[in-house]
DNA sequence: AAGCTGATCAACCGCGCACTG
DNA sequence: TCAGTGCGCGGTTGATCAGCT
């Protein structure tokens, strides 16, 4: 059976030769492929126009960069699978030269296993319950020891003590009051303790939590099972935070590398946004970081602010920051989930 | 060297959407 | 409004390769 488009008549099937990539390549290159359906026809292949078509997106294109993906790419294919899930399509829009099907492949062969690896569900980019981590372990037999550590909180020494959190997974760290404050949290218990990398919060975007600092708000993450369960209850939703802007509120700050500390607005971050797009810059809003001003609570608005069934994906994709979302799951296990 | 196994990747398949008459 | 057609996308398959025994 073949395809409807060219059911009529005998094509042929299977890998190409490089006498039909060279038909192909001369037809396109001096008519264009106008009509997929009628390319076979004059380029004189004996193929359908969706064999044609898919040998010239994913093969024949001289536009496609070939060879292995470079470590920021993995990142940024990383970051926009974790918010707009198996889209390879959208995903390869953000990697120039790679295509949907490139990504797909990587994902499925390399970096699902390095996520399952580090007790993260493919899916959601959630922890794994520790109860089914075992088995998801024993399932991908993969050496930790040869894994690229992903980062899903890159912290410099400057952030460090302060609390966070970040949806999903949500991560809450202790206030950046001292250890000897009655104010302190009855979170981690140090923050030394943890195994984060110190390079490269520039690309992380976090959402600081007041109500974290305070013990009689903090109705979050007041212990490790907390966590856990929170993030058992994310990973059982098939929803994810978008961005994490729901997060943010009229209290909050809007910083780029030129501008810091203005009011948030959410039409000049969409303005931004849309004119970092139009420049065309892979990395979109890298640099871009959305400050939190710890003055007023954030949390109370999340709830509300966020909306996991209705967000605009669109807007989403257009909005997305390659590489500076959730990092780092290589000391996940550490992280973790030691307590 | 031969056989086995897992990984990788090109290509296919089927579905859904958009467009057109 | 509806059927036909083409295209794009995501899931899946199968051929090939590399590493191991």
């Amino acid at each position: 059976m073949g395809h409807r488009c060219c059911n009529k008549q005998k094509v042929k099937r299977g890998l190409w030769s490089p006498e039909e990539d060279e038909k192909l390549v001369n037809y396109i290159t001096t008519h264009g492929h106008g009509s997929w359906s009628s390319v076979p026809k004059f380029a004189g292949l004996k193929r359908c126009g969706k064999s044609c078509r898919l040998r010239w997106i994913n093969y024949l294109r001289p536009e496609l960069k070939r060879g292995s993906f470079s470590a920021e790419e993995e990142q940024i294919i990383i970051d926009v699978h974790r918010i707009l899930g198996n889209r390879w399509a959208q995903i390869a829009k953000h990697l120039p030269g790679r295509t949907d099907n490139e990504v797909k492949n990587f994902w499925n062969s390399c970096i699902k296993k390095k996520l399952m690896a580090q007790g993260l569900d493919p899916k959601t980019h959630n922890l794994i319950p520790s109860n089914q981590r075992a088995a998801h372990k024993a399932a991908c037999n993969v050496s930790q020891s040869s894994q690229q550590p992903f980062s899903i909180i890159n912290l410099d020494s400057k952030m460090k003590g302060y609390s966070m959190e970040i949806n999903p997974p949500i991560l809450t760290l202790p206030s950046p009051y001292p250890s000897s404050s009655s104010t302190q949290p009855p979170l981690l218990q140090t923050t030394t303790s943890l195994p984060l990398p110190t390079s490269s919060y520039q690309n992380t975007s976090v959402i600081w939590n007041e109500n974290a600092q305070n013990p009689q708000n903090s109705s979050i993450f007041p212990c490790l099972s907390s966590i856990e369960n929170t993030l058992i209850s994310s990973s059982s939703s098939t929803s994810v935070n978008p961005t994490g802007f729901g997060l943010l509120n009229e209290n909050s700050f809007w910083r780029t590398n030129n501008n810091i500390g203005e009011p948030f607005d959410a039409a000049k971050i969409f303005e931004v946004m849309q004119s970092q797009d139009q420049e065309n810059q892979p990395n979109k809003i890298c640099d871009t970081q959305m400050i939190i001003d710890n003055t007023k609570g954030v949390h109370d608005n999340m709830d509300a602010s966020f909306d996991t069934t209705s967000y605009d994906l669109e807007f989403v994709d257009s909005t997305l920051l390659p590489g500076s979302m959730c990092r780092d799951l290589s000391s996940m296990d550490d992280l973790a989930w030691n307590f």
